[in-house]
RNA sequence: CGGGGCGUAGCGCAGCCUGGUAGCGCAUCUGGUUUGGGACCAGAGGGUCGCAAGUUCGAAUCUUGCCGCCCCGACCA
């Protein structure tokens, strides 16, 4: 992508509504435009990060043998009564009509829904388990909307579903999303802690947040720091087989949020040394609720013995809009952001310094045009303007890696790369730039 | 929803207390000098001061109502 084509407002000021900075960021470096409270336009360069977020959730949830659909964002009101929640969800739910005075909503989530569809055309156990998601718009009227995408009332969010015969079949369901989880935000380059989550009503030990740490996280959370380093399964798992072991490994240390935490267990638990106390963005959550929904809606399938019993399901969901933020917050800079390669906006961005001297273009031409070739992305900084104007934007969008074009280099032959996550430098031909930046993408992209 | 605050040019703000016909920085446009980390000089354009009503000879400024947004708290992916 050139730049003089591409759409990217910045601010040279940080907006006063700004508190932190995954919105401060994601507000300057024109990734979002806000149009409401808790509402916001997603802008090229944001839509693109939001893009591959949205990827590699799919690609992890389609590894774990999920199957992707979509329900629409307008759900009827009647679908709501019959499991009771039309009356118990209050106003967060944002409850509208249709020109005919029928009761619509904007989905808050969508457990009435699947199981409407799922009872429509599953009748026998031999038909599980059963597993479905969607990635889709979910609007929450929340009290107060702040922090940009970290807590809009509109948001994009992953919600899959699954469907057993009975509880120890709905564990293994339950395991899978586990694992998946581990994978998908390790995918992103975060370090996500599942801790205990509250059950409700419910009880039982099955619901997990998935927690990342950052100091402007909304809860506090204690765990054991050994949590932190320990190794996520590789993509060779079978996902067919026994994850319990997994699941056992993750669990077996103390982690809880503040709502959850129980401060004489924590020091029973945990070894003073290994003793953590920080604060976390919660950016997923899975859940176990059994028969919550199958029983008042009737979604029944018939068992080996003839007999109907309502199926057990979980939900599991991931704020994806909600990553972006919470991949900002995990790394930036003052200068900007320090995207992943994984979910980069684009890989590489070509700085020409001098646009309109020959020797410049030519080389950028050459480069921007070998990169692509080589499956890079590149966004290509065509524009005229000054170095250090050039520099600072190129550090705001916080590319992972940017190669510098100038008449200084070029006398030599050479060009300048700069990796954005730790400012090292490094001076290499022309020739050899292509391959230097391809072989860095393509091993900073491998799936493991 | 309780408490606090703010709406003045694209962005950040001053002016409001003490009414007299709107200003600063950045950005934008033109010309020139510059050119490897957000340049400089000269000039120009851009605002029904959130909306409505009221007080007044006169309202950005005072009064009332409404709308929007932000912050703290309780709630949430």
């Amino acid at each position: 992508m050139r730049l003089s084509r591409f759409y990217l407002p910045l601010l040279k000021e940080t907006p006063s509504e700004a508190q932190i900075a995954s919105h401060r960021l994601m507000l300057r470096a024109g990734m979002i435009r806000q149009q409401g409270a808790g509402i916001y336009a997603w802008l090229p360069l944001g839509f693109l990060v939001l893009k591959k977020i949205e990827q590699i959730v799919r690609e992890e949830q389609d590894r774990a043998g999920a199957v992707e659909m979509l329900m629409p964002t307008i759900q009827p009101a009647d679908l709501w009564r019959e499991s009771g929640r039309y009356d118990a969800y209050g106003k967060e739910m944002l409850r509208i009509t249709d020109r005919s005075d029928r009761e619509m909503l904007f989905g808050p989530t969508n457990e009435e829904m699947i199981t409407e569809i799922f009872r429509a055309g599953v009748r026998s156990y031999k038909d599980l388990p059963k597993m479905l998601y969607h990635i889709q718009w979910k609007f929450r009227d929340e009290i107060r909307p702040r922090f940009g995408v970290m807590r809009g009332r509109e948001f994009l969010m992953k919600d899959t579903y699954s469907f057993d015969i009975d509880e120890a079949e709905a564990r293994r369901s339950y395991n899978k999303m586990f694992v998946a989880y581990l994978r998908t935000f390790a995918r992103m380059g975060l370090k996500s802690i599942p801790m205990r989550a509250d059950t409700g009503p419910i009880g039982g030990d099955l619901s997990h947040e998935f927690i990342v740490l950052a100091e402007t996280g909304e809860s506090a959370v204690f765990c054991d720091e050994r949590l932190i380093d320990m190794e996520v399964p590789d993509k060779e798992t079978d996902f067919d087989g026994d994850l319990q072991p997994v699941f056992d490994q993750f669990t077996s240390l103390y982690a809880a949020t503040d709502e959850m935490h129980n401060n004489e267990d924590f020091e029973k638990r945990v070894p003073s040394e290994n003793r953590m106390s920080a604060r976390g963005i919660e950016i997923g959550h899975i859940f176990y609720f059994g028969t919550k929904y199958s029983l008042p809606m009737k979604a029944s399938v018939a068992g080996a013995d003839g007999k109907d019993s309502p199926v057990h399901m979980g939900s599991y969901g991931v704020g994806v809009s909600r990553l972006l933020g919470a991949i900002i917050e995990a790394f930036h800079d003052d200068d900007g952001c320090k995207w992943p390669m994984s979910v980069a906006p684009f890989h590489v961005g070509v700085i020409n310094l001098k646009s309109g001297d020959d020797a410049c273009d030519k080389a950028c031409a050459t480069l921007y045009d070998a990169l692509r070739e080589a499956g890079v992305d590149v966004l290509y900084d065509d524009t005229g303007g000054r170095a250090g104007e050039k520099f600072a934007r190129m550090d705001l969008i916080g590319l992972p890696y940017q190669v510098v074009v100038g008449p200084r280099g070029l006398k030599s032959g050479n060009v300048e790369i700069k990796r954005r996550s730790d400012g090292e430098r490094e001076e290499v031909s022309v020739d050899s730039a292509v391959h230097f930046i391809a072989e860095r993408v393509s091993d900073a992209l491998k799936v493991e």
